[in-house]
DNA sequence: TGTACATCAGTGAACGCGCGTTCACTGATGTAC
DNA sequence: TGTACATCAGTGAACGCGCGTTCACTGATGTAC
């Protein structure tokens, strides 16, 4: 047997990040396989020794996100081993910070990448879910004790993802830090903590 | 002058309309002229009478909602000259209500095209982030004397656009309409209202 | 330990296809006489 | 009022191009002897 199990292994999870980090940046149709695979550091043909179809991508490009770090940014190393009701907070101020606005490439591809799944199929959608539950859980575990919990958790996240989203599509930079700082300041709110609150826990 | 400047308005603005529908469903880039063309009962070659290139499609066809009806869905007819505070209330349960959700094609494009959008040029981000001023002037009105008016209005703007890009992408009809839920009563609990009021006035 | 071999990850030319755009044309129309 | 004409909205064939996918191949590698 030539090859380790590994190295094959290896090369379909590089095809798969070089495809999310364009994704990411332009879509999925506007990213040729071509391109996913020189970005890899390989040529066209090998494609198919790793996936049926370029549509097969698209859901594992959007859970790579799971199996690295839940959320967040790539460069923002995120303690996951904080206790809830902070890590909650600092995920809040990351996941709409600047740097988290800026690098597209390696963002959430919650906010990347909604309109995209919502014209996909269902292994899209249900990888889309999956990230998006996970961020739900994360919140839903900053507030034990509230009956409401997941409700809050639900409408926290739909204000950062939101808020995100709206960002990157209007055009004047004012508006879109403008949305950002609304989304921190009512997701943190809704959470029951306030901005200074996590001013302080970041020191 | 062979036919009137009025038949060739109306031609273009048909062929917007056509492209409109089309990109709601499926996005920019996945919509070829032939189909526009084809929609709006011409053919391809026409187009090019009309736009310089397919780009310049784009930002008109998110400026469309502006000049026919400001925000909701083709089908709800929403009066626009109730009270302010009122017209919001309407405006959160039409936006996030079953009937918009399901209406792909006639739907808000703020809601179907933000990831285009966020990839697209200078004049595609400008019709939205018109589009997207417009709603939050309009939730804005319903927050007279309040301090914080625009930046409760932008919360709920962005409540009700997150909610429904997110009701849209995941697969599980449930989580769904639990989102949108979630949604609803935080976008109202944010303009200082409760979900029952809401469905009163309606009555 | 050294070698011959079978496997299969990766290559790159080739395929058919549909796209955005161009262009020579056609024919419906408003206008000048 | 009726007609000949100029205009230009709309037509549809044609263009070059890049895409997703296929396929015969090659050559690096682990294994059997």
């Amino acid at each position: 047997m030539p090859y380790t199990v590994e190295h094959k292994a290896e090369t379909r999870t590089r095809i798969v990040t070089s495809a999310r980090r364009l994704f990411n940046r332009r879509g999925f149709s506007e990213v040729s396989i071509d391109e996913i695979m020189a970005s890899a550091g390989l040529t066209r043909g090998g494609f198919y020794n790793h996936f049926k179809t370029k549509d097969e991508l698209y859901a594992e490009a959007i859970s790579l996100t799971l199996e690295c770090e839940k959320a967040g940014p790539e460069g923002s190393k995120i303690d996951f081993t904080l206790p809830p009701e902070r890590l909650a907070q600092i995920i809040i101020s990351a996941y709409l910070s600047d740097q988290h606005f800026k690098d597209v490439e390696d963002s959430c591809p919650l906010i990347a990448l909604p309109s995209d799944t919502s014209r996909g199929g269902p292994p899209v959608r249900q990888a889309y879910q999956q990230v998006l539950e996970a961020m739900i859980g994360l919140f839903q575990a900053s507030q034990t004790g509230e009956a409401d919990a997941r409700q809050k958790a639900i409408a926290i996240a739909t204000m950062c993802i939101g808020g995100m989203v709206l960002a990157r599509a209007v055009d004047d930079v004012q508006l879109s830090e403008e949305i950002r700082d609304v989304a921190r300041g009512t997701a943190l709110e809704t959470g029951g903590w306030s901005e200074t609150q996590v001013v302080a826990a970041a020191e």
